[in-house]
DNA sequence: AAAACTCTTTGATGTAGATCAACCAGCATG
DNA sequence: CATGCTGGTTGATCTACATCAAAGAGTTTT
C-alpha cells in the first residue's frame, strides 16, 4: 500500500495556482478575499479506503475537494448501506453551522482536501458575501443532482442505473480533460463494484452481471477491471432511460 | 369541484401576521427589509390536483408555501414518475438564477402561494443578505432531506418505506401542531395512493397492501381512507429502519 | 336512483434483482 | 512458490414487489 504523496500538500499556498480555483466555493473571490482565505487553509490527503470523518463525529472543519474523489454514505442499524453523494475535484464538503458529520466520508481514491476550519469559515462567510454566494449556488446544484438520484434510485431499471452511473463519470471525466461528450470516450472508474452497488441502490452481483451484459453487447469496453472505454457514447446515453437530450445537469 | 378560496389571498398583504413569517425564507429580515419584500410579492392559490407549472416550462417566480402542500416529480418518457420533494408551508419554490423548473410542481392539497417576481427577488438577495443566508440554510435542510429520502429509495424495504413516510407527516405535522411525538398521533394524509407510490418509488398496489397490513397489525388505524390515526408512535418509528434515536430531521 | 368517476382494496401470477455459493485473477507476504 | 487477501465474475435458486385483473366504496352527475 505504498502510495505516493500528492505534490500539491507540499508545495501549493498560492490559490491563484489552485486547479478547481475557479469552480469551489471560493470561485467567486476577489484577490483580497483570497488572501483571508490562504491564511485559515491547510491541506489534507487520504490514501484510497481511508475514512475522512464518520457519521456522527464531530467534523470542525469543511472543505473543498482538491484532487481525488470522496464519497459520502449513510448506514442503517443492520449494515445496509446507501452513498448519497459523490465528491469530486472542487465540490464541496461539510456543512457550515453543523458541528457533526450527516454522512460518513470516504476516500475513492487518494484524495487531497483544502480544508478550513469551521468557525473562522463561518465568520468569514458572514463578512465575505462572495464565498455564502457561491456556496448557495453549489448546494443548489448538488440538491438537483440528488434529485436526479432519486429518480435513478425509485424508478431505474439495474441496466438503466449501470448506464446511467458510467454516462455521469464519464462525462464528469471529459469535463476535466475539456474533451467533448461524443464518440469514444475512457476513463478509470474511480470505483469498486462495491461502491458502485451502494451508489446504485443494487447488490454489487447485479452490478458486476450488467457491466458484463453491457460488454457482452459492445456498449462498453474493458482494459483491465477498471479501464472503461465507450466506444459510442451516444448509444450509452440511449440506455440511461434519460431524456435524450437534457439528462443531467451534472 | 366546489372549494373554499383561502382567505388569506384576500386579506394577508402585512408580513408580520403571516403564519409562516418565522420559519420562511423571510425570516430572518427585519422590518424594513420585509417592507421591500411585501412590494413585490404576490398570493396565488391552485386547487388540490391543479399544476403550478410543468417541468421544462418558464417559471419566472420564486415562492413560499404559506398553506397546503405541494409537490415536484420528475416524469421520465416512458410514463415512469418519481417525486422528489414535498413542498409544505414555509418551505421554498423555484430557483433564483434559473429560469424554467426542473421538475412539474403540483398542488397535493388546496394551496397558497406567497410569490415573488423572480428578478426583482435576485436584486434583493444581492442587497439583503438575510434573504441569502436563510435560504442556504433551507436549502441546505432540503439537501439532507433528498439524501435521507435516497437511503429509502435505495434501501428500504415497502414496509419500511410506508412507515417511514407515515412518521415524517407524522411529524411534521404535529410540528405544525405544536403537539409532542409520541403517544397517539392523528392527522389527515395528504396524499392519494397513487401520490404515496409516486414518492416511495413503488406501485399503488404495493402501497395498499402495506396499509392494509399495518392496520392488521394494529400499528395504524384508519377513518376514511385518509385519516390516520397512529396508537403509538414509537412502535411506527421502530418499523422504519431507521436509527431509534435520531432518524430524521425532518 | 342509476350512471359514471375517482380512489382504494384484494387476488392471481410473473419477474427483476437479491441471496447463497463457487470460483478466478492479480498481488502482496512469509 | 505456496498462502492468503481483495476485488471481480458467474451460476442456481429464492422472493419481494410488479403486473394484470376485478371489484368495492364514496363521490358527483344526470
Amino acid at each position: 500500500m505504498t502510495r505516493v504523496t500528492p505534490k500539491i500538500q507540499a508545495a501549493g499556498h498560492d490559490c491563484t495556482a489552485c486547479p478547481i480555483r475557479h469552480r469551489a466555493v471560493c470561485a467567486r473571490c476577489e484577490a483580497d478575499e483570497l488572501q483571508v482565505l490562504e491564511q485559515i487553509k491547510y491541506y489534507r490527503s487520504f490514501e484510497a479506503g481511508q475514512t475522512v470523518v464518520w457519521a456522527g463525529d464531530t467534523m470542525d472543519f469543511v472543505a473543498s475537494v482538491v484532487t481525488g474523489i470522496a464519497t459520502l454514505s449513510q448506514t442503517m442499524e443492520d449494515g445496509r448501506r446507501q452513498m448519497v453523494g459523490l465528491l469530486l475535484p472542487s465540490d464541496f464538503a461539510g456543512r457550515p453551522g453543523r458541528a457533526t458529520s450527516a454522512y460518513d466520508v470516504t476516500a475513492a481514491t487518494d484524495l487531497v482536501m483544502c480544508c478550513f476550519r469551521r468557525k473562522p469559515f463561518e465568520s468569514l462567510m458572514l463578512s465575505t458575501p462572495h464565498i455564502g454566494q457561491r456556496l448557495l449556488e453549489m448546494t443548489l446544484d448538488e440538491l438537483d443532482a440528488a434529485r436526479e438520484w432519486m429518480l435513478l434510485l425509485g424508478r431505474k431499471t439495474a441496466r438503466e442505473k449501470i448506464a446511467s452511473l458510467l454516462c455521469i463519470i464519464a462525462r464528469r471525466d471529459a469535463s476535466l480533460q475539456l474533451s467533448q461528450t461524443h464518440g469514444e470516450l475512457r476513463f478509470d472508474l474511480p470505483l469498486t463494484r462495491e461502491a458502485m452497488s451502494e451508489y446504485l441502490g443494487l447488490t454489487l452481483e447485479t452490478v458486476s452481471r450488467q457491466m458484463s451484459s453491457l460488454r457482452r453487447e459492445g456498449l462498453i469496453l474493458t482494459e483491465g477491471k477498471r479501464h472503461i472505454i465507450i466506444p459510442d457514447f451516444d448509444r450509452l446515453l440511449e440506455e440511461t432511460g434519460d431524456d435524450s437530450d437534457g439528462g443531467f445537469l451534472v
